[in-house]
DNA sequence: AGACGGATTGCCT
DNA sequence: GGCAATCCGTCTA
C-alpha cells in the first residue's frame, strides 16, 4: 500500500489523500477519483448517534471496511480511519476504471465505461462488494491499495459539499480529482470537468 | 409495535 | 423530472 496512506488520520485528512490511489478487489477496480469524509462529531454521519450493529465497523480498528446497505438496495464502501471510537470513515464514491474492465462490464449492464464505477452503489456492484465485506481488513486480499506511479504529480483536487445528505450540508468534505470524467456528479466550479462533459 | 426515511440507482413518462 | 425498489436503525407511543 502507499506508504503515505495513514489510516490513523482523521477522515477529512485521509479523504483527499485517497484521490489518485488505485483500489482493487480481487484485481478488479480503478483509480479513486471521488471520496467523502464522515466522523462521529458530524451530524451527517452514521456514527453520529453512537455505535449500532449496522455502523459497528466505524467504531472498530482503522484500515478496515465499513459496508452498509443504502436505501435497502445498494451497498456502499467506506474505509475506516482515525482512532478507535472516532466513528470516522471515508466513503468511496467513484473510480476511474483501470483493472478488470471485462469483469466489471459483466457485473453491470452498462455500455458506457464512464458509468461503470461513477457512484457509491455502482462501484460496489462493479467490484462485487456486498455486506460480507463489512469489517474486512483493507491491507489484505481481496483488497489491494496501490500508490500512484512513482514520481507522478499529486492529482489536482476539487472539493465541495457532500452528496445526498440533509444535515451539515455545507461542510466541504467531498473531494475529487479535478477534471475527472468519472465522478458521480460534477463538482461546482470544476471548469475542466465541465468542459470535458460538453466536449463529448 | 408501528411509522418514517435514507451517504442511491435505474427505469418510466 | 418522477418514482419504485426494499432493508433496517431510529423515533414515537
Amino acid at each position: 500500500m502507499p506508504a503515505e496512506l495513514d489510516f490513523s488520520a482523521p477522515a477529512h485528512v485521509l479523504a483527499p489523500l485517497l484521490i489518485g490511489v488505485t483500489l482493487l478487489v480481487d484485481g478488479v477496480g480503478g483509480r479513486i477519483v471521488e471520496t467523502e469524509a464522515y466522523d462521529g462529531t458530524d451530524p451527517a454521519s452514521h456514527s453520529f448517534r453512537g455505535r449500532t450493529p449496522r455502523n459497528a465497523a466505524m467504531f472498530g480498528p482503522a484500515a478496515r471496511a465499513y459496508v452498509y446497505r443504502s436505501y435497502g438496495v445498494h451497498w456502499c464502501l467506506n474505509l475506516v480511519c482515525g482512532q478507535m471510537g472516532d466513528g470516522a470513515a471515508v466513503l468511496i464514491r467513484a473510480l476511474a476504471p483501470t483493472h478488470g474492465l471485462e469483469q466489471m462490464h459483466a457485473r453491470r449492464s452498462v455500455q458506457d465505461e464512464r458509468l461503470l464505477c461513477a457512484g457509491p452503489g455502482r462501484l460496489t456492484q462493479a467490484l462485487a462488494i456486498d455486506g460480507s465485506f463489512d469489517h474486512l481488513p483493507l491491507l489484505e486480499p481481496p483488497f489491494e491499495l496501490l500508490a500512484p506511479p512513482g514520481g507522478a504529480p499529486a492529482p489536482a483536487l476539487v472539493t465541495g459539499p457532500r452528496i445526498g445528505i440533509t444535515r451539515a450540508v455545507d461542510v466541504p468534505w467531498r473531494f475529487g480529482e479535478a477534471g475527472s470524467r468519472y465522478v458521480s456528479r460534477p463538482f461546482p466550479g470544476d471548469a475542466a470537468a465541465g468542459a470535458a462533459l460538453r466536449r463529448r
